[in-house]
DNA sequence: CGGCAGGCGGTTA
DNA sequence: TAACCGCCTGCC
């Protein structure tokens, strides 16, 4: 059963800039909307002139709008990176809807684990693929069979060999490790704290750390920022400290926003 | 066939 | 601590 949620007075989003970012996997164009799955939920989204409706099997408008960032004001953010950095202009008018979506922790920890050494088309297809072994079927909703993201326990609980029918490659130790350790655990909070899980490293660890833990300084640097970086300040491709150090310097607070800015506008319209 | 894709762990010097 | 190297897989 399907309700509707709109949310009016809605400024700074597209779904096109906010999906094609980078921080998510889920979520693709259907018949001309963006159909995606999110803290069980699956949804069908559609914006314009301020009203944003969403076609949704749960979840509340506090729920969509914490999970949108509708709190947040994205003029102001790019104000304040623009004065800091002017040569980010263009990026952010070009990128002016992107939202960086508040996510399930463990959902983006075992996400970005996928998204190593790997491609963003097949990144989603392990991802669904994952879904559809170990998540709750939720039912055929716009003409598909949706999964949710699985639980820490079925994944915890999954047998190495079974993920590997995934292909999934290497990644599948990590992931069930990781599913381990985050049960014992809890969710991590610090980056140190991520970076201890096994088969995560400085990029993945600092996507987790802005994906979802939103922590909006982080500044994930990919092959892409690499080239990013290197095209607008000449750094070398290999200086990746100097990179981190820079995009603190100069975007401080705000170098998550900053990054996806600048991912969005090398992705999606210099290099196209 | 080698190279690469939103890296990481392990081993070397 | 920096520089290599191999790695699952799929697509050029």
């Amino acid at each position: 059963m399907i309700q509707t949620i709109t949310i009016t007075g809605i400024k700074d989003f597209e779904a096109d800039h906010i999906f094609e970012c980078g921080q998510c996997f889920r979520w693709n164009v259907e018949d001309g909307k963006y159909v995606g799955v999110a803290g069980g939920y699956v949804a069908r989204v559609s914006y314009e002139d301020g009203i944003l409706t969403l076609e949704t099997t749960g979840g509340d408008e506090k729920f969509w709008s914490h999970y949108f960032d509708l709190e947040t004001d994205y003029s102001a953010i790019k104000s304040d990176i623009i004065s800091k950095e002017p040569k980010i202009e263009k990026a952010c008018n070009e990128g002016y809807g992107i939202r960086i979506l508040n996510q399930d922790k463990f959902e983006t920890l075992i996400s970005f684990i996928v998204s190593q050494n790997n491609n963003i088309p097949r990144i989603k297809k392990c991802i669904e693929s994952i879904c559809e072994h170990y998540g709750e079927y939720l039912g055929e909703v716009f003409g598909k069979k949706r999964y949710a993201f699985p639980t820490v326990d079925a994944l915890a609980d999954a047998s190495i060999c079974d993920l590997a029918d995934l292909k999934l490659g290497y990644r599948c130790e990590y992931i069930v490790a990781s599913a381990q350790q985050y049960r014992k655990e809890g969710a991590p909070t610090t980056y140190d704290q991520i970076l201890s899980y096994h088969g995560i490293g400085p990029k993945v660890a600092n996507c987790i750390l802005l994906f979802g833990l939103h922590r909006v300084d982080a500044f994930p640097i990919d092959t892409w920022v690499k080239h990013i970086m290197n095209d607008m300040y000449g750094f070398s491709e290999k200086d990746v400290k100097g990179m981190a150090a820079f995009a603190t310097e100069k975007y401080g607070q705000y170098a998550g926003y900053a990054q996806q800015y600048l991912f969005h506008y090398y992705r999606n319209v210099k290099f196209t």
